[in-house]
DNA sequence: CGGGGCGTTGACTGAGATCAATTATGGTGG
DNA sequence: CCACCATAATTGATCTCAGTCAACGCCCCG
């Protein structure tokens, strides 16, 4: 097994994320990762997959962050989740003709595109495969759960406190969160959208946070001080997340 | 084919819904059907499946309506999406160990059980039937985002009319609606507890929608006077349901 | 016929939206 | 290196949608 550092390599984000969706043969791993060498750059703001297209192939999402989100009539945007590198952010559009939200780049992101036939090809004959991707489905779906409940019953400040557990939580499994800081691009428009609150609010929300030293959020990083204070605050309990045990 | 009607039987809800979802043969439609015998009734307010637990079997709603739901640590419930005939309530266990929220019978239900086993036997033989129920994870996903956008960016007069709309499709998608009519036996604090309002304000924005000539609403009956009105009311757009185009 | 669930109504309150500036901050070109 | 501009963050003042509280009516059922 290849390693280029002092311990044991852990694989890149992708590899980290198929480990703990199932467990997979090196063959299969190396099958899919064969797959995913047609690489795409794309900067940051802008469209990954347009709604009501019809996509020709999966997207996996190797660097970078990026945002699921439905645009109203109006134009204002709900974003619907965040996704990070080791994300298949896109198995939607294998099995549905047409796609429902858009997705955008949050950051520059590096994405691999995968055709459709090669993916139909390599789930019908690798089910393990197949029920991993399914997996994915599933943790997403509840993930949207969460945020429902965050949107229906819970408080400006709860709801970023939410937001902030479970966006650590995602970084620290697939190898991207240094302690307890990770890399926190959003912007306050980004976070409102996505949290349906206004952008003063989510401010004054973030001050609050703060001022509780409960973290601390300064050129893009997100810096947790009170782990148990913020999960407490939030309301967070990862099991939504699967992480553990297949 | 059966027929026990005048018109061409056009099945049960469960085979209707199947028939959306992907192009069935005849002998797996069967084979489906024969999984589902043993069946089981619950009463109105029981749950059905619970948080925490590890079922070992999948559950498929045959008659009634149901919810998902989470409990918040102050009692309160945000109720996570409601299910119809023919939904597959639990294929979740199948795939992710432990519940992550709750299904209750909202009405007393009939469901039909099918042990872990059987359905892993069924899926690992038919790709086609193992690929309809992931399309039926990722229609569920949309029906969640849908709900995140209407409690991040929707009024209550937006959310209650987007939710009937919802519903109302769904249902005709079974052969439930009678021509502009469904049941409804979703009580006023039970639509609170779905689109994060209070039970005070759902009642005062269900009179706006009848002063508004859009619905009628009496003895667990929805009826929908205006459909353009009420649609465009709530910004319902059906295409994320993908009921149409396999 | 009494109690509990559900629906309805009125009065009051408040979390968060909106409006309107002002102040960083970071990238760009001269 | 600095002026310039756009984007992002911040602050204060005001407003509003929806929550909360508290009754009351209705209906079903034991």
């Amino acid at each position: 097994m290849a390693s280029n550092d002092d311990v044991a390599d852990p694989g890149s984000p992708m590899v980290r994320k198929l480990r703990y969706l199932a467990p997979l043969t090196e063959a299969e791993l190396a099958l899919l990762q064969r797959a995913c060498t047609n690489t795409i750059r794309i900067e940051a703001d802008q469209d990954i997959v347009q709604e009501g297209s019809r996509p020709k192939e999966c997207t996996l999402l190797l660097e970078g962050f990026a945002c699921r989100y439905h645009l109203l009539p109006d134009g204002r945007r709900q974003i619907l989740s965040f996704q990070f590198p080791g994300d298949f952010i896109d198995s939607h559009s294998l099995v549905l003709p047409e796609m429902d939200h858009s997705l955008a780049a949050i950051t520059p992101c590096t994405v691999s595109t995968v055709p459709h036939a090669v993916m139909n090809e390599i789930t019908a004959h690798h089910p393990r495969i197949a029920r991993a991707l399914w997996k994915e489905t599933m943790i997403d779906a509840s993930v949207f759960r969460q945020r429902i409940t965050s949107l229906g019953r819970r408080n400006a400040y709860q709801r970023v406190a939410h937001l902030m557990c479970e966006v650590f939580v995602r970084l620290q499994a697939v190898g991207l969160a240094r302690g307890m800081a990770v890399d926190w691009p959003m912007t306050q428009t980004e976070i409102s959208d996505a949290l349906g609150l206004s952008v003063v609010h989510v401010n004054r929300t973030l001050q609050a946070l703060r001022r509780a030293g409960l973290i601390t959020l300064i050129e893009a990083q997100l810096m947790i001080l009170d782990w148990e204070g913020l999960a407490e605050a939030g309301g967070f309990d990862e099991r939504y997340l699967h992480l553990r045990g297949n």
